[in-house]
Order: C-alpha cells, then sequence, then structure tokens
DNA sequence: AGTACTTAAGTTTTT
DNA sequence: CTTAAGTACT
C-alpha cells in the first residue's frame, strides 16, 4: 500500500520570531536553515545531510543577500556541479525575487571558468575562440601520439595515459613538476610524461583545451595575474560553492585565489561552501574530502551551520541509510532525522538472474502505478550502465514507460561528433584534429596518404588545414583529389565569412547541404546511415532553437554549451515515464520511490574498487546516496546470477545489506532461498555478507513461506554432482514455489536456465543447477 | 581507396 | 556479448 497518509508539509509556518516570520524568505525555515540564510561574515560552512534543504538553504540566502541590498545580483558567483543544478538554482531564485536576479553567474566551474577564459586567455597566449576537447576527443589525440612516439611499447595505452595526465591536471602538476617528483626507474611514468608534454604542445597548437585545463588555466590566469584576479574579486561580493565536498584540488585553488587577497589588504568575496561528506563519490576523479574536512582550518573564521533535519524521506528509510553510513569510520557522527513517520518498510528481493530481478522491478512499479503512483515518481538505480539491458527488456515487455537519463550522449554519435567537428573548424581553423576528423565525411576521396600529404604541406607553409585546403593545387596531388580539397576548403572559407552577417543555424544548414552531409546518409542503402541522418536533422534543429533562444550568441558559444553539457542536465520530468539512471547521475535528486538494483558484491561495491584504498568507503557512500534519494518507498534488489562480459557469473549479495538491520527489511525473496550458501567452505566472513535469518524475519516473510531446507545446507562441493536433467514440459516442485511446468530451456549444461510457469501462476527463470527443484510425479 | 572480414578489447562512476 | 579498431582483400 502506498502511504499516501504522509502529509508533505515540512515546513510548516514559524511563529517563534514574529520579527523575522514577516520575511517570506526566512519564514519557513527551521532554526539551522535561518541561520544559514542569514550569516554574514567571511566564510560559512554548511553541513548539509541529504534531504535537510540544501538547495533551499542555498537559494534563500542568495535571494536574502540581494534582497537586503547586500549584494547586486551581478556581484555573485554560485557554483554548482551540474548544469542541471545551477538551472533549477537560477529558477528559484527568480521564483523568490523576480526579474531582479538578472546578472547572477550561476553554473558550473566548468562554465564559469570557460567564461572567464573566453574574455582572459589573450594573456596565457591563447586565443578566446579555443575549443574544448572532451574525452573522446583527448583520447584520440593521445591515441595518435602515443603512436607517433612508438610509446606504446611499454605497453602503454591511450586509456591509461588519459588517466595519469588528467589526474596530474587535477593536481595543477604540469610535466615539469611530474619529472621532478617522477621515481627514477619508471619506464612508464617517462613515457607518459613524454606523451603528456607531447600533448600539451599539441593542445596548444591546436588552440585546445581538455576538460581539465579548463580549470587549471583559470588557476594559472588568477594567480599569474594579480590585476586580472582582483578585478573578479572586486567584481563579486559572495561566492557560493555546492557540493563541496567533490571538489579536487584544481577546485580549491580556485576558490582560494577567488577569496583570498591578491593585494595585501584588499577586500575579498566572501565564501560559501555547502557539502556532506556522506555523499562524496568523485574521489575517483580527484575529488579530494580534505577540502572540506579542513575547510574550518583553511579558511580562519569559518562559521559552520549543521542541517540535520530530514524533509524527504519517512524514518526508516533514513535509520537504513544512517546504519549504513555509519559504517565508515573517519566521519563525523551525523545523524539524520525525520518527523515524517516511519513509514513502509523497506522491499527487497533476490533474484535468479537480471531478468528476474528486472521482472520484479517491473511488477512493482506497475503495482504502485495502479495505487496512484505516476511513473515519473519513480526511479530506479544501478551501479552500471551495463545493468540497463535487462531492465530495459523486461520493462519493454512489461509495458512499464521508461526513461534512460545518461549513457549515451547524443551529442556523442560518431556523426553528430562530425557535425560537431566542422563547426569547430569554422570557428578554429587551428584545430587540426576537428579539421581531420572530417577530411573525408561524406566520403571525397581523401584517404590516410592524402591527409599526410595536406599535413605536412600545411606544415611546410605555416598554414591551418583550412587554408591548405583552399591551396590544395600547390601539393602537387591528382585532379580529382585536388578539387575535392579545393572546394572543401572554399565551402569553409565561405561558411566562416557568412557566420559574422547571418543566423548562425541558416549558415550551418547552407553550408552542410553544400557539402552533402546529410544527403550522403540519406540516400545511403544501409538503414542505419538513415537513422544518422535523421540525428543530423534533429541536431541542425537544435541549432535553430538555440539561435532562437540566444540571439546574440555566436557559434563558439554554442559549441561551448554542447561540450559542457551532461546528458543528465536534459532530465525532463513532465513525461510521465520511470527514470532510470546510474547511482552517480542520482545525485541530488530524489523520488516517492526508490529502486537500488544490483546490490551484489562486485556491482556494489564494484569489483574495480574492492582493493582500492577507500573504495569500499566511497561505494557505501555511493549506496548512501541511493538510498536518501528515496522519500517513502525504498526497494532493494540483487541477482545471484548476472551475465558479465557475455559469461554468467554467480555473486554474493553486497555487504552493505548486511548494514541495515533486519527489521527494517521486508524480504520477498531472500538470496538464501536460491543460492548456496558458502557458509561451509568460507566460514565466518561470508556469513555476515549475507543478510542473517532470524525467526522473527522468517516470521515476515511473505512469499516465501517456507524455506526449504534444501538451498541452505547444500555445500559447495553437492554443485559438482549431476545436475537435474528437465525437458520441456516436464513437471517440477520447487522448495519454495511449489509445482509447476518447465515451458522454455535455454543455455546449456551448469548455465542452463529453465522457465518455468508455477500453478499458482508465477512465471520464473531458474538457473535448473542452481534452483532447489526436483522432479514431479 | 573502399569494403568486408577478423580480432581485440572493454564496462565504474562524469564535468 | 557488443562495439571499435585493425587487417586483408577487392
Amino acid at each position: 500500500m502506498v502511504p499516501r497518509t504522509i502529509e508533505w508539509m515540512p515546513h510548516s509556518p514559524s511563529s517563534e520570531h514574529p520579527a523575522v516570520a514577516a520575511d517570506p524568505l526566512v519564514s519557513g525555515l527551521n532554526p539551522q536553515q535561518r541561520e544559514a540564510v542569514l550569516y554574514r561574515g567571511p566564510a560559512l560552512l554548511i553541513v548539509a545531510g541529504a534531504g535537510s534543504g540544501k538547495t533551499r538553504v542555498l537559494t534563500h540566502r542568495i535571494a536574502h543577500l540581494i534582497s537586503t541590498h547586500d549584494a547586486w545580483p551581478s556581484q555573485i558567483l554560485a557554483i554548482t556541479f551540474t548544469n542541471k543544478a545551477a538551472n533549477e538554482m537560477r529558477e528559484r531564485v527568480g521564483q523568490l525575487l523576480g526579474a531582479a536576479a538578472e546578472g547572477m553567474w550561476i553554473s558550473t566551474f566548468h562554465s564559469a571558468c570557460v567564461r572567464i577564459l573566453r574574455r582572459e586567455i589573450a594573456a596565457l597566449g591563447l586565443g578566446a575562440s579555443f575549443t574544448i576537447y572532451d574525452t573522446h576527443d583527448s583520447r584520440v589525440l593521445l591515441k595518435r601520439l602515443i603512436k607517433e612516439r612508438h610509446a606504446d611499447v611499454e605497453g602503454l595505452t591511450a586509456a591509461a595515459a588519459q588517466h595519469r595526465i588528467s589526474a596530474w591536471k587535477n593536481e595543477l602538476r604540469d610535466p615539469d613538476d611530474v619529472s621532478r617528483e617522477l621515481q627514477p626507474g619508471d619506464p612508464t611514468g617517462e613515457a607518459v610524461l613524454d606523451v603528456y608534454r607531447a600533448y600539451d604542445d599539441a593542445l596548444r597548437r591546436a588552440n585546445a583545451l581538455d576538460f581539465d585545463d579548463i580549470l587549471v588555466y583559470t588557476v594559472h590566469l588568477l594567480n599569474g595575474f594579480p590585476e586580472v584576479r582582483h578585478r573578479y574579486q572586486q567584481k563579486w561580493l559572495h561566492v557560493l560553492v555546492d557540493e563541496y565536498q567533490d571538489t579536487n584540488k584544481a577546485q580549491y585553488e580556485l576558490i582560494r585565489a577567488l577569496t583570498t587577497p591578491a593585494v595585501e589588504g584588499q577586500p575579498v568575496p566572501a565564501l560559501t561552501v555547502v557539502g556532506d561528506s556522506d555523499q562524496s563519490i568523485y574521489a575517483f576523479r580527484g575529488a579530494d574530502l580534505r577540502n572540506i574536512i579542513d575547510f574550518d582550518k583553511d579558511f580562519p573564521g569559518t562559521h559552520v551551520v549543521l542541517l540535520e533535519q530530514n524533509y524527504r524521506s519517512t524514518q526508516r528509510i533514513l535509520d537504513a541509510a544512517n546504519a549504513v553510513i555509519a559504517r565508515n569510520y573517519d566521519r563525523a557522527a551525523k545523524q539524520l532525522w525525520s518527523s515524517l513517520g516511519d513509514g513502509e518498510p523497506i522491499e527487497a528481493f533476490a533474484g535468479y538472474s537480471a531478468h528476474d530481478e528486472a521482472q520484479f522491478v517491473a511488477d512493482e512499479i506497475t503495482r504502485l502505478h495502479r495505487e496512484g503512483l505516476d511513473y515519473r515518481d519513480i526511479a530506479v538505480f544501478y551501479r552500471t550502465n551495463a545493468q540497463t539491458r535487462a531492465l530495459e527488456e523486461i520493462f519493454v515487455r512489461a509495458g512499464v514507460p521508461y526513461r534512460l537519463v545518461g549513457g549515451t550522449k547524443f551529442y556523442d554519435r560518431a556523426e553528430i561528433k562530425d557535425a560537431l567537428a566542422y563547426l569547430v573548424a569554422l570557428v578554429n581553423p587551428a584545430d587540426e584534429l576537428s579539421v581531420r576528423r572530417v577530411l573525408n565525411v561524406p566520403r571525397r576521396g581523401i584517404g590516410p596518404t592524402t591527409e599526410s600529404r595536406l599535413v605536412h604541406f600545411a606544415a611546410e607553409h605555416g598554414l591551418t588545414l583550412p587554408q591548405a585546403l583552399s591551396q590544395a593545387k600547390g601539393i602537387g596531388l591528382g585532379p580529382k583529389v585536388t578539387q575535392a580539397m579545393t572546394s572543401l576548403g572554399q565551402a569553409l572559407e565561405d561558411a566562416q565569412r557568412a557566420l559574422s552577417t547571418e543566423r548562425l543555424d541558416e549558415v550551418v544548414h547552407r553550408f552542410f547541404e553544400h557539402i552533402g552531409l546529410i544527403e550522403a546518409l540519406r540516400t545511403s542503402l544501409d538503414d542505419q546511415d538513415h537513422a544518422r541522418a535523421e540525428n543530423l536533422e534533429e541536431f541542425e534543429a537544435q541549432l535553430t532553437d538555440y539561435a532562437e533562444k540566444n540571439p546574440d550568441a555566436q557559434l563558439i558559444d554554442f559549441l561551448t554549451e554542447v561540450s559542457l553539457t551532461a546528458a543528465a542536465d536534459d532530465l525532463e520530468d513532465e513525461s510521465g515515464s520511470v527514470v532510470l539512471m546510474t547511482l552517480h547521475t542520482a545525485k541530488g535528486l530524489e523520488y516517492p520511490a526508490v529502486f537500488v538494483t544490483g546490490l551484489e558484491q562486485g556491482l556494489l561495491p564494484h569489483q574495480m574498487s574492492i582493493d582500492e584504498i577507500g573504495g569500499i568507503a566511497e561505494e557505501r557512500r555511493l549506496f548512501y546516496v541511493g538510498l536518501t534519494r528515496a522519500q517513502r518507498r525504498l526497494y532493494l534488489s540483487l541477482a545471484v546470477n548476472r551475465t558479465v562480459f557475455g559469461q554468467a557469473q554467480t555473486h554474493e549479495p553486497s555487504q552493505f545489506l548486511a548494514d541495515i538491520p533486519d527489521d527494517l527489511i521486508n524480504w520477498r525473496q531472500r538470496p538464501e532461498d536460491l543460492m548456496v550458501s558458502s557458509l561451509g567452505s568460507r566460514g565466518d566472513s561470508s556469513r555476515r555478507s549475507t543478510p542473517s535469518l532470524s525467526p522473527e524475519d522468517s516470521s515476515r516473510r511473505t512469499q516465501t513461506p517456507k524455506r526449504g531446507g534444501w538451498a541452505s545446507q547444500v555445500t559447495a562441493e553437492s554443485l559438482a554432482k549431476p545436475m537435474l536433467q528437465v525437458s520441456v514440459g516436464d513437471r517440477i516442485r520447487h522448495a519454495s514455489f511449489g509445482q509447476g511446468t518447465v515451458r522454455e530451456l535455454a543455455g546449456e549444461g551448469r548455465k542452463q536456465v529453465a522457465t518455468i510457469v508455477f500453478d499458482g501462476g508465477a512465471r520464473k527463470k531458474l538457473v535448473v543447477a542452481l534452483a532447489p527443484i526436483t522432479l514431479a510425479e
């Protein structure tokens, strides 16, 4: 039953302080929230537990600063981690203030830095129309550099180099710093360092920045040019940073540069940071928890406000979340509490397979929907994107409307990247990588040989590639290919010139038409090419949309927005669909009903993190983030068998499940009901990783009236015994589900899966080798 | 130069 | 298992 009894009026009007109660910006807040809004001082740290009204406090604080004339909107810089959060904040401040909100900078770290760099980067020797390389772009570049330098003999992959270089940049270490600190006798390190130098050179020559550079360059700009720094310190009176626990070294230095005087005694902006160390989930990309832990030491005179009351979830959900996060040592004790009542029990289910698990999720979603909950109020979370497949398959079959958030982005598709590369070529002709990408798209007979002749020709004569194209006659190639190159160069030139006078979407449309970009795909015999043509048309439509909404914007602005916009940002909640996303994407969101799936050892916590220092702790925080997204209903599920790399694997339940007190969970089907207990072979440690069965538990279980002694007593050795031979049509008996008929068989040997329709009506897919079934007479 | 085939690799999370 | 990249062939 959906607990529609819970009333959602968390912020009851206050009557304690008649004087401030009149101010709508503080009247609905609890004392701590109010303090966070009203405080004026150099540094404020708001420790905001999950669901404690953090965004509300931040937006009200900004609105209050403006309405009390403590700051003009243009004197406020608010930094968030995603564009979505930024948009939401801007909208909410706007609602509180009306039109007075114009001129605020509310953006992500990266957007704010790009905005600064577009104006100031000349000081660092680059051009204002620099392009931004995404992960894919820089990997292509690295791959080429590694190959050119024959650095791959060390077994160095582009991905590995990228990872190390990115980590160095996040710590603000340039090649020289690395060179000084590198351990002697580290050939791989030397090789990567060599590639790092070449990579930075190539980026500079292309007038391009990668994601990390955006922060690094801004820090260098502010630290190296006091007058620039002073200018921005004068511009802003207040700097506010959300999700401070996820900042890395570069971001920390950026904040420091903005809030410590460039010149002794000069006034600097006041700093407000909001964060929750329990929700730090980005250490893998350089986030450093010490930033928030040491905040009051870094910024003397810090005022600290603690928000511990949760307005989001029922007490049971919070109890579970508190219990989970309490297992992380080395954290400030924090206990979230709710006044929303206990709520419903947490439902849990262990399936045989990922499809089995997905079926449970789909069934429960259907039930919730029947009980009146909108699909859009339901979210399904998972650790890895690969887990979506089974969910999608079952959802389609069950008729559950869903929407994937994240995953492959529209702008990551090859044809869209081609289109973007063309636009980059117009804006930043120095960007060799982009021009080379599109030389032969659509096919115009420019192969690798011609390409390298062109590149050499350009280098010899000091030309950009587009310029070299226009002068292709000088290369001395065949007439056909020369003609192709010249006309491409001409098309680029024409479009570039037209950009200064005409609307950008019209220029781009005509340009694409001229070079036949979409036409080539449309007339292709391949159906996939037709889909690509449609994507490109969609791309043009988006560009038109952008040009209409931003009449003053240049092409470079569109490109910037595309580069810095994540998939999670275009999450529209008006569509009536269940949303599916990773646990990482889920941060900052909330839903009445939440499913956390894939609770298996090796998946959550993920195998990759298990050996890392602090890995398990971060995975636990990730789980904690997932749990605390739920308002009223929380479901936990796992699949005992899951196909990974196309291979069936058996997993133990996640160790995190054992962290949740048993009496909070209602198990619909326990792992023990279908999994072989490893008690005999592994001893006590594995016992704890499986939620224990206490007498009270078994009385509360709903769907498994009797746990067959069979399953829990089987030892690992007995797996080697010959398995049951079944064929379609056989009658079988299951320890928990009773009798049924085998309808389908798939797979061979130990991986054989039987689809069984039980006499009670349930349809289950069971691994024959593992399931507690016998032939019935 | 372009196509088709084979092989390899990858899947933790994202601005 | 799927997708991308590399190789061989036409």
